[in-house]
DNA sequence: TACTTATAGTTAAGCGCTTAACGGTGCAAT
DNA sequence: ATTGCACCGTTAAGCGCTTAACTATAAGTA
């Protein structure tokens, strides 16, 4: 609670001799820099941050933004992983993170809205599950140090990162087809609620079209990325006659809750019906039978996300400092490689089950 | 980036009629007050966080501190519900919430020490599990506003949100011995990783003795929460002979490891083998087995964490108000219960299995 | 000797906001 | 006519820090 000033006074010097001393300006002698040091130490003297955000023009916070209409934000190990590494970046470059979660969609949100405009923010970074959402909009037209993780078709996908979804979704489908399955279902969510779903969608068309088979009517059902939405998509699924041999799930969750209804079915995994999911969430590994699906790279994707933050941030401070005119571009998207993990759930159609369950 | 000045000037009132206004001080007529709105909204206004951070004296950010030496922090899945309960009560009162991720103890931790002093947080919640860390002291000491969820024996628990892990693990021993097991063994983790770890550990011990069994010579191994521990470390109980046909596991994940390497042994969970865990992560329900563990309000905790928090600030707030000395009495800790939450991973033990493993 | 220049420290303005204290009005009550 | 007071608005003093601009001294240079 001691300020500047008290330290100053105790010291016998300027405020400003003793702010020098705090930033290692040169030109401050051996000896009074050891008083100030010592009337520092004898008051427990902590520099006020918010004073000093607001002199400098810096907060060394920066704000992640989550996306809103997630079940369970949290539940996401994805999410979570992806802030751990952003996470570990920050703390590296002594800044702190700022969790943001808006509850209503970003552009009715007036709490981000405000902390997005209110100085308090070096930076932010939105996760961004949705297509276009006007978070993209906002921080761009500020100039604001920004980077997401998702896609921006509007401006040109500058500042993103991204998980290559089309490639992962296209293998994942086309290492069910090389297993010899041709009649598969797909649990997908609405494409609304998130971005990738479009994604992974072409990918998967695009590895049935390689093989000549029509994607256009493939069984569709769609989730809400919750393991009971799974269990009710699949639910459906099974409902066809014949049922299909292998269920393309956009999501591990939704893989999980698939699993439960085939076993509630009296069928096997993956002896039966195969189910694959993606994102590779931790416990998708332990599950029984353990998930094949794709794996993202989500905690190097946060953590590249949060360089890129700082680059920009320090690119920013250096036009500013020799008076260039903001660089209205950015980086080029940085696109991370998904990638394919076979574990247990998938196997090849079984013989003859197709006939005979046609009988 | 308009200021407030910028606003008053376009209003052509003072920038105190544009503060009255905008915190709705009353004594204002409705037409200033729509010109100020108008000049406002034409300039696009939003107030600089910083600037009313420092002349309040409140920054309406409140810090979570995580446990430090924690193996991938935000893969703990009861780590991130705690924070989201926290989250959700702290986004309604109007706050934000920072995270503090210590990378040292956190009596070293320069970062975590600086923010608790630096006037940038209205309040901190710190997650404790370790035994008592300095974490516990230093907010305290500034009579700063503060909650722990965990345990402090040194001030008597005060502003504390804790989870009766006694009675839950008493619970979840007891139901062990109901189901007739006589053999058992423990996965447990070092107490100085955890202080929980000690109450789990005599709620064991509590169930064993009322059972009259001798829990002293009850075997026990360390694992280091992960599920790769919980592997290693059963795979050194069932290296004995006889092996015991229960395993008690501290947390869920290292019941999960437990339960791949019973696999391993070409053994059945619960057929051959029970394995318990505690918390009852969200994958422990569709595991398979389902785990039987002990159910921890995780998110409620966060939320009543959070809620404490916030009768403390406002109480510290009305003192000052008054010029009451601060009133250094806390809070009773609140102990949430903790559920037994049976499942499918314990059963009886195998008929004869003691008498013929003795062979 | 006079003029730089490096060094050491101070002054004071200012970051953008809040708020106590202080005028002025009108108008009802004395 | 005087007082009281509810109402509307302004002035100005901070909040605690940073930093440009300045003063002052000592040392180096032509």
């Amino acid at each position: 609670m001691a300020t500047l000033k008290e330290v100053a006074l105790r010291a016998q010097v300027s405020t400003a001799t003793v702010s020098k001393v705090l930033s290692n300006t040169p030109y401050v002698s051996e000896e009074t820099r050891a008083r100030v040091l010592r009337a520092v130490a004898e008051l427990g003297y902590v520099p006020n941050l918010a004073a000093r955000a607001l002199s400098k023009g810096r907060t060394y916070i920066i704000g992640v933004v989550f996306p809103y209409n997630y079940d369970h934000l949290f539940a996401d190990p994805l999410i979570t992983t992806i802030l751990e590494g952003i996470e570990t970046v920050c703390t590296e470059q002594g800044y702190n993170v700022l969790i943001v979660t808006p509850r209503a969609p970003v552009i009715e949100s007036a709490q981000y809205q405000r902390l997005a405009q209110s100085g308090y923010l070096d930076g932010l970074i939105t996760i961004e599950t949705l297509p276009d959402t006007p978070a993209s909009t906002i921080p761009e037209q500020l100039g604001y140090p920004w980077v997401a993780l998702g896609y921006r078709s509007a401006l040109g996908n500058l500042n993103t990162i991204q998980s290559d979804d089309f490639a992962g979704a296209k293998e994942i489908a086309a290492y069910l087809i090389g297993l010899g399955h041709r009649h598969m279902g797909i649990i997908t969510v609405e494409e609304t609620d998130l971005a990738a779903a479009a994604r992974r969608m072409s990918g998967y068309r695009s590895a049935f079209e390689n093989a000549a088979l029509n994607f256009d009517q493939v069984p569709c059902e769609r989730g809400s990325f919750s393991v009971e939405s799974g269990y009710q998509a699949a639910d459906k699924l099974l409902a066809r006659t014949p049922h299909p041999t292998a269920i393309l799930c956009l999501n591990d969750r939704m893989a999980i809750g698939a699993i439960q209804r085939v076993w509630a079915a009296g069928l096997q995994v993956p002896q039966d019906i195969s189910v694959v999911g993606f994102d590779d969430i931790p416990s998708a590994a332990y599950f029984a039978p353990a998930l094949t699906t794709v794996r993202q790279h989500a905690e190097e994707m946060g953590e590249r996300a949060a360089q890129m933050l700082f680059e920009i941030i320090g690119q920013r401070a250096s036009d500013n400092r020799r008076g260039t005119t903001q660089t209205p571009s950015g980086f080029k998207p940085i696109v991370f490689p998904s990638e394919l993990v076979i574990r247990s759930s998938a196997a090849p159609p079984p013989g003859r089950s197709l006939e005979s369950l046609r009988r």
